[in-house]
DNA sequence: TACTCGTGCTGAATCGAATCAGCAAGGAAA
DNA sequence: TTTCCTTGCTGATTCGATTCAGCACGAGTA
């Protein structure tokens, strides 16, 4: 089934509705007004056009008008099974709203991939970029894109130069240690995942507004646990941490993945979450609602940011250079102060 | 940053390289062997369009040409956070393969969604369309896509008029119980997941596979436990199940994550997963990955079914009309078989 | 010398829409 | 009656490539 009928055309609708294809473009590029078309002439046109299924051909539009009313999204991840393409839903759903499409291209985070996926985007007179990461962080952004509405999603660039759109990692750090203060757990506080990696701006970020927030309350943490944001790496770094003896009374995970590591290690060592140990983590994804009982965790706001991002990239004056930092929100589970409930 | 200048065209580079336009169009199309043009010629103009960084403009192209480079997804999921994404990536991946690009349009299954983005994308030219779902289904497919190039990705309709790609669900099933008769477990075996879900695929035929094998070996299955494809669901009926008294050896789960909740089900009746309980499924995502021991799972080939998919719609003669069931592997965990391995 | 033929290139039309400049018809004002 | 304005529309050009038809020139042939 892959015949392909010619398509009609704006002068089979002029022919259509006996009037020049000039009317026509006027009638349906809702300029009638301007070129005085009378009433029932736009009927007409616009009858004609329905009856023949009449769609614009936007390769032809383009060419006239150079835009393409194309959005193009540009990122690391677009699948790899991450959360993350939640982001990539909510672009969707703002690109559509405007009457835009999205191209996705992704690159694995390859220079040369990215190189050469951009110049088959400019060949196609993309009217606009985001660039997007799976993980915070600051990153060099190909200089193709540098004179091209950009907006950057999830990440940075090192020095500033284009509007940006992230979350607010470190209002996120003081809300995940408000939720445990407010819990009534101020004592033997751990932070699981703390690590060195070059750029991350999560990690450094989430760990600001946490030491902050413990600052205010003149509190202070009791240590952290180093490893990877990774199930496995977590796992093990607590498991023999937990052999060494510590028995900590809450623990501030980095991401949902840590969490889901941090309940193994603990489950193995015969500590019952919520009752023994509060658990709280970072990111709100899915994996947090699997577990038992459900991890509590300050949520990145996925569909947001993606849709934030294409908003301002559509904005009438552009984006601007601005980093916008979006709120994230706590997606109450189970894991934290079942003890104290109980005391009570 | 966003200003634009204007980008060389074809006359530019014909001005530079003192030739036409015509000359320009037949060297850089690569039919200069046709046209005869001498060698200098071909030099100079390719120096030219080098020098002036040319690109040809696409838009142009596909008016004249009627073709676009572009091949549209459609799915019920782009994002959702689901693992199934990583068929996008295989499609993605060919797609760029091939020099074209790739258009996403997410529609949550919603018609009207998705006749919309349709038209959107009609109008731009698309040169051909992936309809996909993220579960295996027999779905129906938006009429506007009946005479376009289409290649159906895990997903058929009712009337077999379209190709299609999808997993060999009833070979994956009979690979999981040859997995298990492998490992010696040839008795109190339990299917987990059964449920009757309107037009469903993967269940029935994974089911089919799973009997058959049982079959072939003189085995026979004891039983079912029913309920969704979710952690949640799969823990709450496991765990009743299991309070009755049952003593399961061996447990096919529908997918990974009825497999985690038969892990935590487990769990709780102090049940050890490969010691006391054999467990396989179905799916091999992640998260099979991340469960203590790691669960052997049946695992769905994501990646590739992307890429066949877009490798059918650009074959020459177009993608045809026949079903593709691809295979389906074994991912190899711990789950299985550890009390046999201990007694021998 | 007249002719054909191969070589190497170009002119002009075309795709489908947008848009500027302008024109015919009719009524009002001078 | 002439001039001017308003109303309602159309012709021609343009965007940047593709592609058919054909042309000029020199070499080879009769």
């Amino acid at each position: 089934m892959t015949t392909r009928r010619r398509l009609p055309t704006m002068s089979d609708v002029a022919a259509a509705a006996e009037v020049s294809a000039t009317t026509v473009s006027y009638v349906l590029g809702g300029h009638s007004a301007q070129m005085r078309i009378a009433p029932e002439t736009q009927e007409r046109v616009r009858r004609a056009a329905a009856e023949l299924r009449y769609r614009p051909n936007r390769g032809a539009r383009n060419l006239r008008t150079s835009k393409s009313a194309t959005v193009a999204v540009i990122s690391d991840f677009v699948a790899s099974g991450h959360f993350a393409s939640e982001m990539l839903a909510g672009a969707s759903e703002a690109v559509h709203r405007h009457g835009h499409v999205m191209l996705i291209g992704e690159t694995e985070g390859d220079p040369d991939a990215e190189a050469s996926l951009v110049e088959e985007l400019l060949e196609r007179r993309v009217d606009s970029f985001v660039y997007a990461r799976l993980i915070h962080q600051r990153c060099p952004i190909p200089a193709q894109l540098f004179d091209q509405p950009l907006v950057l999603l999830n990440c940075v660039d090192a020095d500033g130069r284009h509007a940006a759109v992230v979350p607010d990692e470190r209002s996120g750090g003081r809300l995940a240690v408000r939720t445990l203060l407010a819990a009534g757990r101020t004592d033997r506080l751990y932070v699981v995942g703390l690590h060195d990696a070059v750029n991350d701006m999560a990690g450094p970020q989430r760990y600001e507004g946490i030491t902050a927030e413990l600052d205010k309350a003149g509190v202070s943490l009791s240590g952290m646990v180093e490893c990877e944001w990774n199930v496995a790496d977590a796992y093990e770094a607590v498991t023999s941490w937990l052999s060494s003896g510590v028995r900590p009374g809450g623990l501030i995970c980095m991401n949902d993945r840590v969490g889901f590591g941090v309940y193994q290690a603990l489950a193995e060592h015969g500590l019952r979450v919520a009752h023994d140990v509060d658990v709280i983590s970072f990111d709100g994804t899915e994996l947090a609602s699997w577990m038992r009982p459900h991890l509590t965790s300050v949520a990145l706001p996925f569909a947001d940011l993606g849709a934030t991002a294409v908003e301002l990239l559509l904005r009438p004056n552009g984006p601007g250079v601005d980093v916008h930092h979006l709120n994230m929100a706590l997606h109450v589970g189970a894991s934290i102060g079942a003890s104290r409930r109980v005391e009570r």
